[in-house]
DNA sequence: GTGCCAATTGTACTTTGGTACAAGGGTAGT
DNA sequence: ACTACCCTTGTACCAAAGTACAATTGGCAC
């Protein structure tokens, strides 16, 4: 009896993601949390559980920092992500973050059912049209970004969680308390992504980053 | 003859902005550049202008880093940003670094007129309907970032300009090269900013700060 | 003038941040 | 079995960041 986690904190958006998992499911036992704590809690009592469909934005989760605690602290626990964006650069972010999954809230639900059934399986989904959509280039000017995307991309699992927690401007004492790892540890993997994306401190780093997040809407753009 | 200085990368832009200048002044000599780099060694030339009218966005400059550069390097001249964006929060950011206004590009050009001869009377201009309907709360959770907003109110504008810079990843040392002070005095502004706005790294003060210029677009929202 | 405050700088000190080097354990592929 | 890579940790060291205290200058207001 397969144990799966909905955490959203839209009860009507649990009650259809329910009905998805009851239709991928065989006799699912259905856990409901509508904040972050939540989750915590019944992953620490439960051990690990058979599929987390979690939010991208709920009480207490603000963007990826709520998949990468999960993913750091219940690495059993495969993570579908939930969200009612579908940048391609989010979506490969969470991809790279560790998500099984990344189903926008817009999806059909026979569809969202198939995504399920295809994760449980052991494979990872994502919105078909953007999955090879996405390399398009923008004739305009993020080349620069474009290779900075590259450096990110050849950053390891455990990294990007790092330069996520870099990025609320947490101190390496802190990143290493939230990923339950040594301080020095988080040094080495520091130094590395510094070398990898090409810059000298820290604060680059996470200015860097912070702009991958923003271009989906810069071009509101200025001139 | 006063020595204005059109500073835009559009030829277009610099030849409306020329016009309203020839309606401001009184027999103005213009001169126009279409990047910073040619900006400060106008100003390394003459001295100072009489008026310099600053694009926000043009080569080599990328936001407000001209202005703070320009503002530092050449307090007597005094600056109008011109900006196709008109967002209230970058008005009050551009006038706390110390522009003397604010005009968007879409401004009627009778009103540049007026306002580049208020500028030159000595008084500050930016957009009326702006002016006092920024106060205007947002109903939604923008509580926190307020909070925030007040406490970067708060700062000097030198230590603006600092801020301005420790948002572009730098370090100490260039920042001070930069504003053309010592290292020493850097580091005080620092520590008076972190504690202003109530945080405990450079890193965390870039994270917070960062967000005030991306809520303009944020309401593409989540969920 | 007196007082307030921004700005500047210095010295001295503690804490973070970051690098370099070395090393053991785990996993996956050849 | 061997290689390669990731993750982990430690030690040691140097640079950058921040704090605390003290002092000078200059502008502005009362």
């Amino acid at each position: 009896m397969p144990q799966i986690i909905i955490a959203d904190d839209h009860p009507m958006v649990r009650g259809a993601l329910a009905l998805a998992v009851e239709s991928a499911f065989d006799q699912p036992e259905i856990l409901e949390c509508a904040h972050l704590a939540g989750v915590t809690q019944l992953l620490e009592s439960i051990g690990a559980a058979d599929l987390l469909l979690l939010d991208l934005r709920m009480p207490g989760v603000d963007g990826f920092e709520g998949l990468v605690r999960i993913r750091s602290q219940f690495p059993a626990t495969p993570v579908v992500v939930i969200s009612a964006l579908e940048d391609p650069r989010l979506v490969r972010e969470a991809l790279a973050l560790g998500a099984m999954g990344f189903i926008p809230k817009s999806t059909p639900r026979a569809e969202i059912v198939a995504a399920l059934s295809l994760v449980a399986a052991g494979g990872t989904y994502r919105p078909d049209d953007l999955a090879l959509a996405e390399p398009a280039p923008d004739p305009k000017g993020q080349a620069a970004d474009d290779d900075f995307l590259q450096r990110v991309l050849t950053l390891t699992p455990q990294q990007r969680r790092v330069l996520q927690l870099l990025g609320t401007g947490k101190l390496n004492k802190e990143i290493a308390y939230d990923l339950d790892i040594a301080e020095t540890t988080v040094k080495a993997h520091v130094s590395s992504i510094l070398h990898k994306l090409r810059v000298y401190s820290r604060t680059q780093a996470v200015v860097m980053a912070g702009r991958l997040h923003l271009d989906s809407f810069a071009d509101v753009a200025e001139g």
